[in-house]
DNA sequence: CTGTTAGCGCTTTCAG
DNA sequence: CTGAAAGCGCTAACAG
């Protein structure tokens, strides 16, 4: 039923390998039989099956994506840059979504794995020593992206440096005349995007003679919803804190707050100043837009395949690890005022 | 290096047809080898190759998911909605993002064909005579989703009834007592998403007896930015055409038209109010949140799976085409005020 | 330049 | 209940 390279070769009157040929290395073949070939292809509309060809091969030209959720809004702006630069290099995508779960993302190695992938971007919150076992049987170069490892399976991976990230975002605000500047943080247990970005605001205020003061900070999940419950607890304490403006962890957590300020009747950027951090395409259609720190997607998507690519051509690249910090920067926008000394 | 079947074979003393029969039909081996294999494969860390076994089974348990663009909001949604149904179902999904290009989605189908899916979910603005040729000589079952066809070759479409769903959002604006209704309409040549939320438009105002005023419409994009230029050229003509809400073709588009009335210091609802489309997650976290129509994204990817699933055991199935419309509702949020009559 | 042959790793009759 | 053998569609030496 189903046309292969073996009717395209009777089609032609010459041997499949020769139909291979002209697939794969035209130049190899006669001007003739080429044409002939081609025109049965044509003819029979000869789609060549990759599986075969993959087997065949033992390469499948296929990146696997382990994610921890596409509903994630950075989810997208990640995949972009990884689609792009992928096609450019005539590699498809496999996406396997681990949805926050440890369990999970073991079973998405594992398809990755059954899936003949050449190579793997992994990104998920702490990567532990429990990939360790799955990761040292792969036998498939993985590169960390967003993250980095904290099991003792070495891996290269791709991100902005938090801690400093966090770091010029308090000092921005700083520069804008805030000295109470509270922090809405993910949980300290998150070891990637959690505990950094806190380390990098309380670095900030204490180079900054600012003394750091707990009860400027809550703690809540990534989420719109989290950001606004962390604020609301936030806004409770407000009237001893007096804060002028708060980062947030997260792009989506400072839409939250923002929301919550709106709410309880204080604005943006007029009372509180509020500040993000992913830069997400979201956060120029809110309002007030938000003022945040970009990481740049696309280019992490970038260095992680051009690594993976070279890993897949020289196994030893895969030595290569340890982290690979890429730079972020402040993207000015409307939720921060500047305070002028009086 | 990479441990196969036959080495699982060996270290348990069997053939590897056993070893493929604990993996596949386990109630066919006795209970003793059964052990033994499992144990090998254990051991050895045995990870089947679903390349081979695809090639040798003729199918993939994957369905090809073929979008105009990862980019769009609305994806994730949709994305969501498929990927949980069909892991229930035990199957993968590939995605090849066309990135709304007629040629992109030719290449999309190849592509998926190539890599031997078991069917493909399609979604694209209008599906022309365009995609006949390749259809034609697919022979893999395609359904269609969030848009349907005006070519010649039959195909199953699940979507929700635009006309309808527009018309009843505008009767919901009638109903809260606004008679001055704009719209910020896509492009009329938009088949899909343009023309018929502008008929649904068009009917309702008509059934209430509410002269059209093509005054009161604007054309656009379905983005951010489309929708606030749209919602700039309707304020130019506000003094004389006092409209006291506007309906838009997309939750984006109405996000932009928001922020550009908030820009303009008009008030939502208070002044305007404004209606979307879609019912994205955005839509809750925007400021006031938007009043909007839902589209059953998951209800959808189910009803696709379901149909690709029983498409591909009969495959007389796939005679089965049409258009199979799925209920929309009105969630109601805050951007739409009540006009009370005087 | 082209055909022959032997697999890639797995499944599936068909015997036993 | 288990093994042997053939084959899924394609590629890669090796001859010619």
């Amino acid at each position: 039923m189903k046309t292969t390279i073996r009717d395209v070769a009777n089609a032609a009157g010459v041997s499949p390998a020769t139909v291979s040929r002209v697939l794969n290395a035209p130049e190899l073949v006669g001007d003739e039989t080429k044409i002939k070939v081609q025109q049965a292809i044509e003819e029979l509309g000869f789609i060549p099956n990759a599986i075969a060809r993959g087997l065949s091969v033992q390469k499948t030209n296929t990146i696997g994506l382990l994610v921890p959720g596409i509903a994630d809004f950075f989810f997208n702006e990640l995949y972009i840059g990884i689609e792009e630069v992928a096609r450019n290099h005539g590699m498809k995508i496999l996406l396997f979504d681990s949805q926050h779960s440890l369990h999970r993302a073991q079973e998405g190695f594992t398809f990755l794995k059954q899936h003949q992938v050449d190579g793997i971007i992994f990104t998920s919150r702490p990567i532990t020593k429990d990939y360790d076992a799955i990761l040292s049987r792969l036998e498939i170069p993985v590169v960390l992206v967003l993250t980095q490892s904290f099991g003792t399976f070495p891996l290269k991976s791709f991100r902005v440096d938090d801690v400093k990230a966090c770091y010029d975002a308090v000092t921005y605000l700083i520069s804008r005349g805030h000295q109470r500047i509270g922090m809405i943080s993910g949980p300290t247990s998150d070891i990637v995007a959690g505990k950094p970005r806190l380390l990098g605001y309380k670095s900030a205020l204490q180079q900054h003679q600012i003394p750091i003061k707990e009860d400027w900070i809550e703690y809540a999940g990534f989420r719109f919803e989290d950001g606004y419950h962390a604020m609301s607890r936030l806004l409770e304490k407000q009237k001893v804190n007096k804060l002028t403006a708060v980062f947030t962890a997260a792009d989506e957590i400072a839409l939250g707050a923002m929301r919550c300020l709106h709410d309880r009747g204080y604005k943006v950027p007029e009372d509180i100043s509020v500040m993000g951090f992913d830069d997400l395409r979201l956060s120029h259609m809110s309002t007030p837009t938000l003022t945040t720190v970009a990481q740049p997607f696309k280019q992490i998507g970038e260095l992680a395949i051009s690594h993976l690519m070279k890993c897949m051509v020289d196994s030893s690249t895969s030595i290569d690890n340890g982290i690979h910090y890429v730079p972020h920067n402040i993207v000015e926008r409307e939720s921060v005022r500047m305070i002028l000394p009086e």
